[in-house]
DNA sequence: CTCTCATATTGCAACGTGGCATGCCACGTT
DNA sequence: AACGTGGCATGCCACGTTGCAATATGAGAG
């Protein structure tokens, strides 16, 4: 076990709160005195008591991740960005699952671990802006996500409904006209989803082109089977279709697996294109066509929002709204030029 | 901010350890006067406080998972098992990435956050055995993956060996012979690459097949860009093949990738399997043939034996060996009929 | 030689909880 | 009536740290 400071100070034969302020970094503290006691500090070991410093400055170091699943690709990238940029702030990331389970994020909201966080970074999946709000005042809190929160807490995202329409418009360019969507979540508030297909409508209707419900397809989740499904219920429906915009890309992938395993082509019979650059899209055959997210500035932005909003808990400032940049990666399933044969019936 | 006991005994008219008693359930609390301050703590919104419990107690409810980076979806899988088991002992996950960096692991071994955790969840990359035994004595700890600390620590893995053998033999048993292995690790002596390849050897002797270093490809880390530029360099060498086993899914999806781009057909002319059954490899196209570890009771047994060790911290039990299943997913890279084609030159 | 000031060090208290020992009361027994 | 018993409630303390205020020491100025 390691030592505690009142041990150190016997030892090196000062007070207790002379060693504390040698450990941290007090500047009154007599040169000759600082070096005995941090060589005794050394010789013993010492490591400061997180559970003490804790009690004593109601500072625990602990961040809380709420997301729905750390298993989902986005959300481990992004888990991996969030906890390599804790380290600047001397924190350590804790991650919570909710699953989905509304009741689950709504538990979460009101106190992670009996509010033993700093500060919770929270990635909200069926929680409405107005249940977000029903909050009690406790551990400062931004979202990631555009939410429709606008003024009660920090949210920090990319503009999806111009990524969106941009990758439409991309899809549009290479000479496609039949573009489904999927990955709708008319049953969800949290308006990721809708924006997504607010900016595919946008271009369309930008380009003339008439939109419909046959082309644009509901999902569960976002998870690989629901992208396999929904291409299913796609292709079996028999709309013409030449492009599919898959709203993450794990929907992409399982969409792009049953358009190949139906004996289709990609891209030469229907394009794929998805959302979010996940490092599996890379590497997938072909390689996915997506909005790719800058992912270190969306952890980099949330930390430092946090930071400053645990800094100045006493004079909060106003929420606000950080817009993270995008970039489309035009890869072998939907490329630039044509490649489009004919549209299928 | 919630209420502490002493205000939620004021209000309560009753002494604070009487609330202490409503609290923590201890029986000798008269019906009434539970009722009463029950009804007061729900008042109230009465949450307890972690950081004195943790000083007063010793406990923090915090497991810290230690491993080289969350955003391998391998780890990311794990750790979504290990987050939701880890509520079955009212534990929280912390997430420590040690980039594979052997000095940050070794900090870590020493001391995650001030030795603030209960425990920890440990998948070495870099460290040594040795080094492994060099441990202050802190936190108890579970290492994940096999290792030759054999009798220090417990460690849960599968069978290594027997699963690569396996997986050698079903690519020998569907007609392939030049059948090349990705993902040797010379340099590091963690020992997972080493039991994979020993498995692999075994097999190819016993089928009397000879196997060498030509078709032996070690990798720095365990990336898709990792297994891209082994392919290449396996191509680029010229040596027969018309399989590869890969000792990670990333990997082997990496070496599918370029084995494609390069105009070859999987399975036709180059059969490819993985390790590890990762989510992205069911969606692969073709899908990808797999080792599949049973992630679940990996994850449980992790929690099961750590919290035995927790439990027990005056009378530790000896450490254990746990050996959890796996099977082979074949699927449509290496299927178990023939598909070969004539091996390429 | 004393007063002041800056530097250096210290003791006390408190953060919120739970273990321990003890106090108190009512009731039943001798 | 005195005593024992068991149910219930409470006060004190310690866990390790740091903020605050107070004190000790030495140097320099008047």
């Amino acid at each position: 076990m390691g030592a505690n400071l009142r041990q150190v100070a016997e030892r090196a034969g000062v007070s207790v709160r002379t060693v504390s302020n040698v450990v941290s970094g007090f500047p009154l503290v007599a040169p000759e005195t600082r070096e005995r006691v941090q060589r005794v500090l050394d010789e013993m070991q010492y490591k400061p008591n997180a559970a003490a410093r804790h009690l004593r400055g109601g500072r625990s170091g602990l961040v809380a991740l709420v997301l729905p699943e750390i298993a989902s690709p986005y959300f481990g990238e992004l888990a991996g960005h969030l906890a390599d940029g804790a380290e600047t702030y001397e924190w350590t990331l804790l991650v919570q699952q909710t699953g989905g389970d509304p009741s689950r994020e709504r538990e979460l909201l009101d106190g992670v671990r009996g509010q033993a966080v700093d500060g919770l970074i929270v990635s909200p999946w069926a929680l409405s802006p107005a249940e977000l709000t029903r909050r009690p005042d406790s551990a400062p809190l931004v979202l990631l996500g555009e939410q429709d929160a606008e003024g009660l807490y920090d949210h920090i995202a990319i503009d999806n409904v111009a990524a969106a329409a941009a990758m439409t418009t991309h899809l549009i360019a290479s000479g496609r006209t039949r573009i489904a969507a999927i990955g709708l979540q008319p049953h969800l508030e949290n308006g990721t989803a809708a924006r997504r297909a607010q900016g595919y409508r946008q271009a369309l209707a930008a380009a003339g082109i008439p939109y419909g419900k046959e082309l644009e397809l509901d999902v569960e989740s976002l998870h690989r089977a629901d992208g396999a499904a929904a291409m299913h219920r796609l292709l079996d429906g028999g709309a013409r279709v030449d492009a599919v915009f898959c709203f993450s890309d794990q929907l992409a992938l399982g969409a792009m697996h049953v358009a190949i395993e139906r004996g289709l082509s990609v891209p030469g019979d229907i394009a794929v294109a998805g959302f979010d650059d996940i490092e599996d899209g890379r590497y997938a055959n072909p390689a996915l066509t997506t909005v790719s997210p800058d992912k270190a500035a969306l952890a980099g932005a949330a930390l430092s929002c946090l930071a400053e909003r645990v800094s100045r808990r006493d004079d909060p400032p106003p929420a606000r709204r950080i817009i993270v940049p995008h970039h489309l990666e035009v890869r072998g399933s939907a490329p630039s030029n044509g490649g489009a044969g004919q549209p299928i019936d």
